[in-house]
DNA sequence: TTTAAATAATGATTTGTATCACCAAAATAA
DNA sequence: TTATTTTGGTGATACAAATCATTATTTAAA
């Protein structure tokens, strides 16, 4: 964590304070703070200890499993207002993965043990929080048990899909990420995944320039991503 | 549910009774029963409604996903004392997959509403559940991921440690599953899962007949998982 | 029991895509 | 600026595993 980058929080910054009384809320403020980071900056690696939730509060972060020879996998971007990484740090005292920003982004740390404490305070931001985190865990699986069965035009149709419909909300998007993450995020290789991007934009599927995409037929590549 | 099947619950029965008090307890009681499941029998369907949370106490459970072409591909096998699919209803109004028994089985049927109150009224409880869901899906999580990763004898060796480190905790059991479940579960092809078995029984690495197994030397299967 | 259906097993063939090799272009450092 | 590294892109080849085809074996039904 960088020290130098931290700044004051307010309570409006609590994810779902809505939830919470004043005085949880104090607890949590004063045991948070928030962090800047940079393009590229490392968030944290996996093997270390966990010892804060985090809320991603602007920016886009990837989650990443580091793998031999620099093959690393992205599980998914988080985008703002969600917790990194499914709040799973709940369920282990290491990071299975790691974290880096793709953007400038700032985070916000919370003390596991005074968050910890105020769920079980609070049964209803505990409930909120068992909600949230089923919804994705329910959607992630889903997503990398299609990715598993599928082939290269439906990985790369879901990855689209992904970005219109989950990160960016729009047909029209600038991606933050080199070919090799996506491909990592696609779960292919570099040189397939450029291959399939370039056959649908031979197909007038997709209009690329660089890191420019824009989907012209959201049909076409839903139909895909079902098909396999 | 099959009513004619029902029996009393116990408040031994309750999963975790000790962080619940005598009221809370109750009130879960009240609104639970305890179903009986022959082999094969169907527990749910993917996309009814979720109604009910359901807790395994004797038996096998597989939760898969039906694909088109009779296609399946099993998620998990749970066991008893465990919470069917994560207790990820939480996140979902319909199940995202389906489950059926393997052997005799006994699930707990808890009302869903009343479980939700309870879990507002007691964070401990809450922040329990939490942290097992967390667990549960992180490693479901590096499961799925690992698998997808690895090649043939990488996925059949993680299949195997399956069995023997979460499933009978032993290095010898009899499975009962058919060679195309137990391909469904290991994210491969009937074909592919037999002809791998057949290399690793070749190398007496395990003894095999019909669906009886015994692995010889988990250090070796454990290297083939870990090599992929 | 005999018949039918489901499951298990093995061989031959096909195919998708990873891997390898290489060059172009862009970004970064010197 | 030039040099160096990283990223983007294309073609040729290799290979693992899915698919197809067929037979054996077990299990369930008539």
């Amino acid at each position: 964590m960088k020290s130098n980058n931290q700044q004051a929080v307010s309570s409006g910054l609590i994810p779902y304070a809505e939830y919470l009384t004043t005085e949880q809320i104090g607890l949590i403020r004063n045991s948070s703070n928030i962090v800047k980071y940079s393009t590229k900056d490392t968030i944290f690696k996996q093997n270390t200890r966990t010892s804060h939730i985090m809320f991603v509060k602007s920016g886009l972060v990837k989650i990443y499993k580091e793998g031999k020879d620099q093959k690393n996998i992205i599980y998914k971007l988080v985008t703002p207002d969600h917790y990194l990484g499914n709040i799973s740090v709940f369920g282990e005292d290491t990071f299975r993965y790691s974290a880096a920003a793709l953007k400038e982004t700032e985070i916000l740390f919370i003390d596991i043990t005074i968050f910890k404490q105020v769920l079980e305070l609070n049964g209803r931001y505990a409930t909120l929080l068992l909600e949230l985190l089923s919804h994705d865990n329910l959607y992630m699986f889903d997503k990398i048990i299609a990715q598993n069965q599928q082939q290269l035009p439906g990985k790369v149709a879901e990855l689209l899909l992904y970005f219109v419909n989950t990160i960016f909300n729009s047909d029209e998007f600038e991606i933050p990420l080199s070919r090799t993450e996506l491909a990592e995020l696609a779960g292919t290789t570099k040189e397939s995944l450029i291959r399939t991007l370039t056959e649908f934009k031979n197909d007038k599927i997709i209009d690329i320039d660089g890191k420019k995409i824009k989907v012209n037929s959201i049909d076409i590549i839903t139909k895909l991503s079902k098909l396999g």
